[in-house]
DNA sequence: TTAGGGAAAGTCATCTGATGATTTGATGAT
DNA sequence: ATCATCAAATCATCAGATGACTTTCCCTAA
């Protein structure tokens, strides 16, 4: 089944509840049984159901109202998308990533603004090396960059998705690779702001493209043997 | 500040211990204070704060342990940037998945196995024409399509990203424009597939982007006006 | 006959008290 | 100094009672 190593019974209950949702045994906009009969159902305390409930209600699966019931919101929780991506290889992660690099770049030299273009700049002349400020910060920075080059895109809903696999994928490394990847090349990132300051879009993403690439190939390497 | 509508004191208890974790008074992987100390900080039962303390742990902020603590997992919960992504214009969206299904494109030009052209031209032929099967199910199957070019690509991670943006996508359009957007063309479809099986990469991504440049400037035509 | 009011049942919300299970640190003997 | 043991702290769970809100239905009055 999913894991047994379910640490308490308000979880085990909700898992339970989310398999009858999911399961299409209730669907959505019905009103579910109420505290006492799932108190029977579970065999657990009420409390112990009103944990499971909430913690549904919170992951958007249910929706309670008093005096009148427990009503299914949704199937499937859109919650449980990130959680699939997260557990997708690394590599997958990492190449989702280098594209969101690579078009917002492309974007970036269609629509960017004066300061974008200064900011840049600005981020990374503070940039140094990693002897110079240490690799946590050093990688802090470096991040910053990037994030730079995306907002200059002009798209919010890429902001938003870049953020979240930039911390996915730094936390897959933190706890795996332990700083096995290639130094960023500062003269590669130069040559990004150039490209995009042009405003030639092909340019932009050859830029960031062929920044990835090597990578992008280390990182298939370390993690296929 | 959030909505001052709390329907319930759990909910409530909830949205002051977030509070607590974001506003950073509480750092990642400190321990919370107990049980009787939030009764007493929040005014509610212990009933109710187990509540709220189990709503934060499904939603990733906080971590309990029996016998030792609650402890905070992390400050920001990665849903909530889900929903920002859902609160961005529909044609910013529109363009990240759009991005999306151009890059799959190319990466299933280099990746594609002999089952996926195969599944692809199956997928193509079942698609018909809106006056064929009807709006509902023609877009179901223009979705199901571009679904198996990402598929084809073979990076999961993308394939979940895409799945997201296309449900939040189909969801804004379904209670804004009504489907104003313009019909996808058979013959460019067509095109697709092609220029996958060939193993071009660049070829397979401009026959993408092509198809998809209109329909983003009518997009961005519709929701300037 | 119909519309309105109100009572009653059903349901979730909350509080209180008690007990069990687990972790953690201190204590004490070897 | 090390290890076993114990006690305190903490979360997990159960049980019972009361309050608040919604829904339904019946009864009354127009």
């Amino acid at each position: 089944m999913k894991q047994a190593i379910r640490t308490n019974l308000a979880d085990s209950a909700a898992g339970n509840l989310r398999a009858e949702i999911t399961g299409g045994r209730w669907t959505v906009g019905e009103r579910i049984p109420n505290e006492a009969t799932l108190v029977e159902m579970l065999g657990v305390s009420r409390g112990t159901v009103r944990e499971a409930v909430r913690a549904l209600v919170s992951q958007g699966l249910l929706e309670t109202r008093q005096g009148s019931g427990t009503y299914v919101r949704a199937t499937a929780d859109p919650a449980a998308a990130l959680d699939r991506v997260r557990q997708t290889c690394l590599r997958d992660q990492w190449e989702v990533r280098a594209l969101l690099d690579v078009e917002a770049a492309r974007l970036a030299a269609l629509r960017h603004k004066p300061e974008d273009i200064a900011r840049l700049r600005k981020l990374l002349a503070e940039r140094r090396t990693v002897a110079e400020v240490g690799r946590e910060v050093f990688v802090q920075r470096d991040i910053a960059f990037h994030r730079a080059v995306v907002q200059a895109s002009g798209n919010e809903a890429m902001v938003e998705i870049y953020d979240f696999f930039t911390a996915a994928i730094t936390d897959a490394i933190k706890s795996t690779l332990r700083g096995e990847v290639p130094e960023p090349d500062t003269q590669a990132h130069a040559e990004i702001v150039e490209a995009i300051a042009s405003g030639d879009p092909d340019r932009a993403a050859a830029s960031v493209r062929v920044f990835m690439a090597p990578i992008l190939l280390q990182l298939g390497r370390l993690l296929s043997s």
